[in-house]
DNA sequence: TATGAATGAGCTTTCATTCAT
DNA sequence: TATGAATGAAAGCTCATTCAT
């Protein structure tokens, strides 16, 4: 039943999918919806924290634990673009509508993305803590943290790439997470040695 | 009066914010809303091209044409951090609200966003020919091309952390800048030296 | 339901009958008329189809078929006084209201009157027939045509003039229909026998 | 400037023919309309009285005095249906939309009606009293009224059909008012000779 | 339990009407 | 005087939500 409501969120939006339309694609009645979730709200924020909860389960599943940093973010960012692509209005749900709609889905969606924003941002903590040649090269956790936002926001548009019928053409998750990894690090190694770039230079 | 359209519109959304609440915002009678934007269709359309044209005019005049492309791409994300930080609403509008609307807005942001895209993209393969050390070295376009979607959507994500409320010790738009080209062109440096990462490594 | 809308409609008109007015006096609520007649303009169509049919029905049952042509008049015409006595709103809907709305309903009651009125010319020319004494008295059809026109529109005005409350001591339906065919059976007699007015007399 | 508010008024309808229309057909500005004519009620009374009077005119104006009643009638009906045809817009104006419409606009039109049927009834009173071959055949006076009453439906009817451009055939006024007058003062004379007609026989 | 039937509340849109110039 | 600019009030329509069965 949730099934239903995800799809007709994702594809019309939340206040163009009328009740009468998800009961109607969930082959139930209206009434039977309020009885199990009381309110379109709830609905709603029903269908966000189970997909939420689904491509965080995908994502910490697909990283291999106890690898090295690299590795762990490779294979988490596998996984990532692998869930996305093979739930497109899970994905869409998260990243379009929930982000349009106020207090309590936008806030769900963000705690999930600060979730993982903070586990990359660990990743690259360590990955400096052991690369850096000498401590005076240490990034800062702003720094860090703005890297981890970045490489989040890299990935989103990327699976959006992917991800839409626009481009058929459009990677991989394989080849998504390939991209990205290189995108980003190999910059954080040369970051770490001193070669960042500087307007000035 | 197109200001307060743009504010409701990025905090309460399109359909949440009534034309009621608009025309109060605006300090004006709701006729006087539709004798000049003919619906809410329209209205929001405005919204929507005038601060899509207001950012690509930002993106656009902060560009230093002639500079090499690091410069060139430096001064564009400025200009752009720059402006998103400086018309928080303006952004929601592009980036967030108009994307879940069907036919008209989302392809006119889809536009814009695609001929940054193209911009970022010509860059970086300027850089690519110009720092390529041997042909064989050349990246494939649809490498270049993913890479720009990755720079946009990182630029995006930061655009979106600096500029929320909810951190106000977010990066100012020179950081973000900075943060961002380190992560990218350093990164995009190695990559033609043939250092990119790979999983077998 | 519909028995509401009529009235409201015959009452009101159109435009100034709102469907608040009618589903109060239908006592039900709004939505409900909406869930049943999908717009103003189908509950409208539906009033008019209704009280058509009902009149076209009460003439069509009224009428002696087989008898002499005037005794059919006759009989349809008593049919059509006791009809519109019985159902002042009906008749108000048809005759005053839906002529004055473009399209859809004043044809569909010019139809209906158009079918009223080949009956009435059929009638007449069939008793021109039977009557007239000899073969250059046979009327032109244009002549024919215009009588049952005329005889129509007397039986509109005389169901007008019984029908409205503003005189209680109009006639009944039984003496209108008398006046009538006092009035157009007689004449046509008359001009079957050269007797015709003209004005070089 | 009145006669663009009847054209508006006769072609769209006293609701769809808005102030803004009117006064844009009267090449004058709204407020302009508002300063001579009070209201939008007021307006339409005001094009419902000159066109009232303007036919009661026409028809007094072409009426015979003096002549023999039957000649009477017959100019009147001439100018009549002479006029109706001149001015469709100004008949429609009367016979179609004042009717639709409550208190004060179907009122006038009812007394201007009232005011020809009390005419028309004297002119038949005036010839059964002459023609009537003994008193006992005397007409009742709601007789004689009903038979103005359709009389006067028989010319309206008439009308309609010689002025709405759907029939390019219909009869001229010249041939309506010969129709009419076959139709009724033939009959008439029959009637007063006791030739009427009667169901029993 | 599961639903057909019904509604309260709200939204977009329009138009007769009036100031301030 | 004549008007551009502005609005109060109301109408058609929709939808989340709930009874009575």
């Amino acid at each position: 039943m949730l099934d239903a409501a995800v799809r007709a969120f994702a594809r019309r939006g939340y206040q163009n999918a009328s009740m009468d339309d998800i009961a109607e694609l969930a082959g139930v009645s209206k009434p039977l919806v309020y009885l199990y979730l009381n309110s379109k709200e709830e609905l709603f924020a029903a269908c966000v924290r189970r997909e939420a909860a689904s491509l965080v389960a995908a994502v910490r599943g697909a990283v291999e634990r106890g690898a090295p940093p690299d590795r762990q973010l490779w294979s988490g960012l596998s996984g990532f673009f692998a869930h996305t692509a093979r739930h497109p209005d899970g994905w869409a749900l998260l990243h379009v509508q929930a982000r349009t709609h106020g207090h309590p889905y936008a806030h769900e969606v963000a705690a999930m993305r600060a979730e993982i924003v903070a586990f990359v941002t660990q990743l690259i903590a360590a990955a400096a803590r052991k690369g850096a040649p000498s401590p005076e090269r240490r990034m800062a956790a702003a720094e860090v943290s703005g890297l981890a936002h970045a490489l989040v926001g890299a990935a989103e548009s990327l699976a959006d790439w992917a991800g839409d019928g626009a481009e058929p053409d459009g990677p991989s998750a394989q080849e998504a997470a390939a991209t990205l990894m290189n995108f980003a690090w190999a910059g954080l190694g040369n970051l770490l040695c001193g070669q960042g770039w500087s307007p000035a230079r």
